[in-house]
RNA sequence: GGGCGAGUAGCUCAGCACGGAUAGAGCAUCAGCCUUCUAAGCUGAGGGUCAAGGGUUCAAAUCCCUUCCCGCCCGCCA
């Protein structure tokens, strides 16, 4: 017999049996919602439930005695997968599954359904898109922003292996002044090709442009308000002049060649401020010339984080332009939509959006959880001189993803939740409900570094490229020094996939609405809670299955009967469960959480049985049986995190 | 001022949606285990007023209220 999800087998069962039982000795009762929870231990059986105290209340009995009552009347002949209910612990109802048969089921299932064991499909497939990095094509993705892809892609993953028919979308958000800034100094560089990575080298760029464009600015701002008499001003500018010439100090001494070409060809200009703006309306009104440069030096930065997020197995399967939502009548059509509803007003020639008032006519707030006295800011749609801002494309954007999926999940950094928010209510507000309620935003917090700040102004931040670099490096190390007899083709092979491995896990496991401060410490674990771990721990069971003689064999698991093998069946039979509420609630980090249980339990079992030596012929069957499955059920779960499962390392 | 997120062992974090049996891991510290299948491993020890106070309940880290503390947001930036 196979199940897709073994557990789920135990539990109706008891569900059936204690709803029977009620029905049967307690008539009088409607039967009340049956909650059964997994027990803290195996001596609890693997199922429980605390019925009994809240109907003691009711019937006006003691617990205990109500607990017995009741499983002195239940029907035992219906049992197959249960062996036995008992009370306990003063009014607890336990079930305890019967091994011998719940072993079998789980192991054959887990042999039979290999690697779909565990992905349990949804009832309702949907199209859904998931967008995630989306990091502007400015520069090299930095270690506060790899979070981002790390997390969209595991929640694409896991939703794929339910059954979805998942889109990775990343949205290139090329439309705002920064890319006019970059490319105003790649124009003035002639165009050069990238001599390195490209990302790298148009962040170099970018970053030395900024500085140079905005001392400028600040200067023509200092002089300004010289010349008024404004003190205020003047202060202010001085303040922000004095920290720009810090920062241009330190990058020229960082690129000086860069530095200094770039000051010569940007101060030949009249006004360089008014290049870029001019650059940036070009490029809105689509001018082959402004189209063409700028696509130019965002699709060199693109081609960068290819090649980074291949390292790390992350793909996508849509690139967004969102350019082409303001080149195309797509955001002007929303505006025209937006001005027929009564949630716009104008205010000296701006064009506002009352999300607020949204909220209050739909009668919104309480449906999305917001409180009362919560007032949501307008928020401004189109600027005084016409032109449009980014939530006013994004709302274009949103609605161009729901003509292509069901539902549609952004992640996005938490620090963007009010924006998000407005946008689902923009939704509302053009009566596209359906699409408010299926768009996610799906939050993170931030990574941030211990000490300073992450800065990309200053060039100053730790690269997604370095990190990884740096982990395969450690893991080469690693390497080294515990397997010197390997070749050095397979030690930078596993280096390889340790170290990325490492990254990866670290940045999937933490629970995404708490901070992480970047340490190397932390991505660079080696030992248990880490991906080395638990790869190992896979690598351990496969070097076991590779030295076995014999085949592993489904049956004679009554000799299973040691305590840490009962634990082992029961999480493996678990990880459909799992999986689910992964799913269903997008916790990508109960994966990592869970393989890291699994791995820990076979070690524990590892150091305290033989498998290959064991006592008798049938022994060695079965627990081969169990690794075997063990390995799999490893495999599945890796694979959802985009970790790789190595046979050997 | 308002909103959102967080506060659990010296440090990093699980557990909270759905209340339940002695609050769990890892790091660090200390003591052990490689002539049996991979020691990136295992065993054991110490370490907790679950931010504080109140409430609901047979039962609260978990639910409700108040307070404190930290981060983020409240732009004609993206």
């Amino acid at each position: 017999m196979i199940a897709q999800n073994p557990f789920e087998l135990f539990r109706q069962e008891c569900q059936t049996v204690l709803t029977d039982v009620i029905t049967k000795t307690l008539p009088e009762i409607t039967l009340p919602p049956i909650s059964l929870k997994k027990t803290p231990n195996l001596d609890y059986g693997q199922l429980a439930t605390s019925l009994c105290f809240e109907l003691a209340k009711k019937l006006n009995q003691k617990p205990p005695a109500l607990a017995e009552h009741l499983v002195a009347s239940i029907d035992k002949s219906k049992f197959n997968l249960i062996d036995k209910v008992v009370s306990a612990g003063g009014g607890y109802i336990n079930f305890h599954v019967n091994f011998t048969k719940f072993s079998a089921l789980t192991l054959q299932s887990i042999k039979e359904l290999n690697n779909q064991y565990g992905s349990v499909k949804t009832d309702t497939p949907q199209k859904i898109i998931v967008e995630h990095t989306s990091v502007n094509p400015l520069h090299s993705i930095h270690i506060g922003q790899a979070r981002n892809p790390m997390l969209g892609d595991a929640l694409a993953r896991i939703l794929q292996y339910r059954g979805h028919q998942v889109s990775r979308h990343y949205y290139i958000d090329d439309v705002g002044r920064q890319s006019s800034v970059v490319a105003y100094g790649y124009l003035k560089l002639g165009r050069p090709k990238p001599t390195e990575k490209p990302d790298l080298f148009v962040g170099k760029i970018y970053t030395v442009t900024s500085c140079i464009v905005e001392i400028n600015r600040l200067k023509q701002a200092r002089d300004k308000a010289n010349a008024l008499h404004n003190a205020d001003d003047l202060v202010k500018a001085n303040k922000e002049l004095d920290e720009w010439i810090s920062i241009a100090a330190e990058l020229k001494e960082k690129y000086p060649v860069l530095f200094e070409m770039l000051v010569t060809k940007i101060n030949a200009d009249e006004n360089p401020e008014e290049e870029i703006n001019r650059l940036n309306r070009a490029y809105e009104d689509g001018q082959q010339a402004a189209k063409e440069l700028i696509r130019e030096v965002s699709d060199l930065c693109l081609d960068g984080f290819r090649a980074t997020m291949n390292r790390v197995s992350v793909t996508y399967d849509s690139w967004d332009w969102e350019s082409d939502f303001v080149w195309t009548p797509q955001v002007s059509e929303v505006m025209a939509k937006l001005k027929t509803t009564p949630f716009i007003f104008n205010e000296k020639g701006v064009l506002q959006f009352n999300a607020d008032q949204v909220t209050q006519v739909l009668d919104l707030k309480d449906k999305l959880g917001l409180s009362p006295n919560n007032e949501i800011p307008p928020l401004t749609l189109v600027r005084a001189d016409g032109t449009t801002l980014y939530t006013t494309r994004d709302i274009a954007y949103t609605i161009w993803k729901f003509q292509h999926a069901d539902k549609v999940i952004n992640v996005i950094g938490m620090e963007q939740s009010l924006a998000q928010l407005q946008l689902k209510l923009a939704l509302y507000a053009m009566n596209y409900g359906r699409e408010a309620e299926n768009l996610i935003h799906f939050a993170y917090n931030l990574v941030t570094l211990p000490g300073y700040k992450m800065s990309s102004r200053r060039g100053r931040y730790i690269t997604f490229d370095e990190v990884l670099d740096e982990a395969v490096k450690r893991a080469y190390e690693e390497v080294s020094k515990r397997s010197p007899m390997l070749s050095e083709e397979e030690k930078h092979s596993i280096a390889d996939f340790v170290g990325l491995g490492a990254v990866r896990y670290a940045l999937v496991d933490v629970d995404p609405g708490k901070p992480v401060i970047f340490t190397w410490e932390r991505v660079l674990n080696f030992e248990t809670n880490s991906a080395p771990y638990v790869q190992y721990t896979h690598a351990r069971a496969s070097s076991i299955l590779r030295k076995a003689t014999i085949e592993p064999q489904t049956t004679s698991f009554e000799l299973l009967s040691e305590r840490l093998e009962k634990e082992l069946v029961l999480v493996l039979a678990g990880f459909p469960d799992m999986f689910i509420e992964a799913t269903e609630y997008l916790k990508p980090n109960l994966i990592a959480d869970y393989t890291n249980s699994l791995a820990d339990k076979f070690n524990t079992f590892y150091n305290a049985y033989p498998v290959l030596k064991a006592d008798s012929q049938y022994l060695i069957e079965a627990r081969l049986a169990l690794v075997k499955a063990i390995q799999t059920v490893l495999k599945n779960a890796l694979n959802l995190i985009g970790v790789v499962a190595p046979e050997k390392m």
